[in-house]
DNA sequence: CATACCATCTTGTCTATACAACTCGCTTGC
DNA sequence: GCAAGCGAGTTGTATAGACAAGATGGTATG
């Protein structure tokens, strides 16, 4: 059974006037959110409203575009999120003026190019170890306690890329670790680094000279030149489960990011 | 005049009994939408809803949370825009594991912390040069054109801590050169490189050892440690308008990254 | 003059509904 | 047996309206 209430109709009455437009559209015109929003985006970047002013509110919006209002609330909604504009209650949206350091360098702009399912881990040593003052400090245990000590050595092409070290709390509970020992591909390594795993962590990104031992294992001289990415990761109640870093060279790995919209 | 129509009713009939409890709500209790997204995402990373499982389907959820169903809607399009979930028309809205490469680096997480509005900006040179073979490819001109050739060291108390080379097409139409050599405030440099400049652009990460020249500006030993963050600036129709690259001190700066909610 | 208040405009949240687009299983007719 | 198609379920887009919450400016009152 059909139902239609005359009083609310969706479709809009130039539809009954505009038939072979509205055939086009269901093809592949974008919806009516995203074309708003990809219009006010460009109007901000290229200064049609300028940094800091307001912008035609709501209302008028919805004229303009002769939509109703909440489809200009997602429009804007969306334009917010990606930081383009700041809506202020009572006041109005305004436009900001994005900076260099909006920007955003996802992690996958490394891996993703080169680095895919070609990659070959090797695990190097799986063993335990008595912490140290510092894998002490970082895992939050007691000085001495047994944990987990992995180093792993990603490779493609057969040329050593990624020397990772990892020290994991032992929890005889958990046979997580097991698993962890198998992974062979660079995509199962990375994915097992978060929501099957554990939820919470944080990444830190320095440059780095290698040192002795690590060098020795990517087959470069000592000192050469690298990335270190160093992870903390945590359980959902943020006791520290585990901390380690991967030691990229530098030659082989760079960070994108792209300014602007598409 | 107020309209109130009473088929249309916002307010759930469970308000008529639960007086104080609104009351509580109109304090500082987050909106709707909110906790159904955060309640879900929780379900997602600890794993209540496995991996590549299907979620409960929006009138289940609408059940659960008992609001209407673009308030659902609005939740998921949430965890979905934050890569937690994606949803399949037709089929169902599935959980995601997250991995590590979905990782984000903030640029301003290098700049936000210490290097605040204390930083000093000083123009070690400003002047016209011929484009040589490799400036001509970034710029897109022809060898030999002139382009703006501009040196910046940005000090933080004192301390040279960044080195910045940058090429720029000279158009005498555009005077926005002019203002670039005024700025001393690093914010003020940072925010000069996008919207109310460049519209589009492209970072790029990298760890380099200082050449002998930025080595002296910076004050380090030749082949000191160093982040190298290129980037490219392009006109709204992408044509390359600017080129050029920040030398960080290694052992000052680093990018830092959250996993996980909140 | 100063202040309290009110109407109005703004953004933001939510409802209830309709329909489009798609998947999938079941039934019906051949 | 098999294919066509129908209907139920699902996500996604859009509507029209109500109300909440905050800002603003003018007006009336002390």
């Amino acid at each position: 059974m059909k139902i239609f209430d005359v009083n609310t109709q969706q479709t809009k009455p130039a539809d009954l006037l505009e038939g072979p437009l509205e055939r086009e559209r269901a093809d592949s015109e974008p919806p009516a959110y995203l074309r708003i929003a990809t219009t006010l985006a460009d109007r901000v970047t290229s200064g049609t409203y300028a940094a800091g002013s307001r912008l035609p509110s709501g209302s008028q919006l919805c004229q303009e575009f002769e939509v109703s209002p909440m489809t200009v609330r997602r429009a804007l909604s969306m334009l917010e999120s990606q930081g383009l504009v700041t809506g202020v209650r009572g006041r109005g949206t305004f436009a900001r003026s994005l900076n260099l350091s909006d920007s955003v360098f996802r992690l996958d702009s490394l891996t993703g190019e080169w680095l895919d399912e070609s990659a070959e881990i090797r695990l190097l040593s799986a063993s335990m170890t008595k912490a140290d003052e510092k894998v002490a400090a970082m895992l939050g245990v007691a000085l001495g306690d047994r944990v987990v000590y992995l180093r792993r050595l990603v490779l493609y092409d057969s040329n050593p890329a990624m020397y990772h070290t990892e020290y994991i709390i032992y929890d005889p509970r958990r046979p997580l670790v097991e698993s962890q020992l198998q992974l062979t591909s660079l995509h199962a390594f990375l994915d097992s680094g978060r929501a099957n795993r554990f939820p919470r962590g944080e990444l830190t990104l320095t440059a780095v000279n290698l040192d002795a031992e690590s060098a020795q294992a990517l087959g470069q001289p000592e000192g050469a030149l690298a990335l270190c990415l160093e992870h903390v990761f945590q359980n959902n109640d943020r006791t520290t489960v585990s901390w380690g870093w991967f030691l990229l060279r530098a030659e082989l790995f760079r960070l994108r990011a792209r300014l602007g919209s598409e």
